[in-house]
DNA sequence: CATCGTTTGTTGAACATTCATTCAGTATGG
DNA sequence: CCATACTGAATGAATGTTCAACAAACGATG
């Protein structure tokens, strides 16, 4: 039902970031194209999820924060929750995406692959305090709404699965004892873990000191591999 | 404002507990005292939180789950904003309670100390379907409500800071690299995580799983601490 | 190229609903 | 009989949705 939106993706986005910049006064009537309007409905949903949480995000507050009139979203997308369900869906690609274009980047070797992996989670560019909160804002719904759990999976089962499989493929070349699933559970836990901490902001966690501690589990997990025990300073 | 909330715990609640054995029929007019009713009321604004989701539970919700008067709520409580502050606040109370007996139950050996306290967390009594939703419902409104971003750190400075002191004395017996601070992040990371994952409800992630996720974990950053391995099954 | 009609995006006010809060009244225990 | 716990209908505010009117792009036609 979606499957109209998320195509176009990176087109819609350009053609969102230069208007933006452009700063144009937006007059009235027809301006801009379909994706383009959906893309900024959804980066105002998530500016008004990470400002004001899910509770109190209205769709006056989408609207407004778009600079468009109020009943734009129920043109665009049909009710708020498919505006939601959207906004979710839009995060979770950009997250998968995110996450895949690393493990590519990596090359070959296993080890580099999973480091990648940890620290693409904490790239700027998906690891930041306005995504945080959305994320955050959508999991504390999740429970109650099939769609936004099956959906917050975006941290899915494949994404899990390569975790499993870099751990199976270490734990052979490196001679660990670890039950692979295992350590693979307790390492996707960590990074939301410790994404979670991040959006709850306290002073202590950022994201440099998240990523350290990210990189002593590997280090402990995996000596062989990650041998740099934590001297003084390990980028 | 609260502190006539939270006193007088243990009473009430075995009061509570007691009525409901009993399923009084609860006929009408007064009949429990001030504090009975407030647990009541507390006890099925959870059960909402967990049924329905932060944004959905509305006072109507509450009352009907205490099978009482629609305008209750507002009597013991001033107004819902209140009713969830006091909510959080007792679960906080009772996780907070709850590691601290955990950590006094487990005697002066720190190993033993530290995995009492993982233990603890995966206990039963708190972690549960319905109260791991209801927090998980809290993290998402934290962000734009400073005060449950307060409480959330139920999990908060005390407790991660008797993590930094377990890790630095293990550190120390155990001639480790790691940075204590880092390496008690991590594990506080992890433990949330998890709880992420097991409210998520994946099939896979079960409290068991978890606990041993967290054991893997200790056994891989304390090896001479926790020698054991990954055996077939490590209880 | 000008004009006109159609399609499509957009607006803002009206509407219906939901919900927290209030409060006058009732019942109960002491 | 008084203080206190409790009720439930009334109230008003907030909000999602609808819709009739409007405006811009587009295409066809002369």
């Amino acid at each position: 039902m979606l499957e109209t939106i998320t195509p176009m993706k990176a087109e819609a986005r350009d053609a969102l970031l230069e208007s933006t910049r452009k700063n144009e006064p937006e007059k009235r009537g027809r301006k801009a194209s379909k994706e383009v309007r959906q893309l900024q409905l959804i980066e105002a949903t998530i500016d008004s999820l990470a400002k004001r949480g899910y509770s109190e995000t209205t769709m006056a507050d989408v609207a407004d924060g778009a600079g468009l009139s109020r009943g734009i979203v129920n043109f665009h997308f049909e009710s708020k929750e498919k505006l939601l369900v959207a906004t979710l869906q839009y995060m979770a690609d950009e997250y998968a995406a995110h996450w895949r274009a690393a493990l590519t980047k990596a090359g070959d070797d296993p080890a580099r692959q999973l480091q990648a992996l940890v620290a693409a989670d904490f790239d700027r560019s998906i690891c930041n305090k306005r995504k945080l909160a959305a994320w955050c804002a959508f999991w504390g719904e999740a429970k109650s709404r099939p769609t936004y759990q099956a959906l917050c999976g975006a941290r899915d089962a494949a994404y899990q699965n390569v975790f499993i499989d870099l751990c199976a493929t270490l734990k052979q070349s490196g001679g660990y004892a670890f039950e692979p699933q295992v350590m693979a559970l307790a390492l996707c836990a960590l990074l939301e873990g410790l994404w979670l901490r991040l959006m709850m902001g306290t002073e202590d966690t950022t994201r440099e000191t998240a990523l350290q501690s990210a990189n002593e589990f590997l280090s402990a997990a995996f000596p062989r591999h990650y041998p740099w025990a934590s001297g003084p300073k390990t980028a």
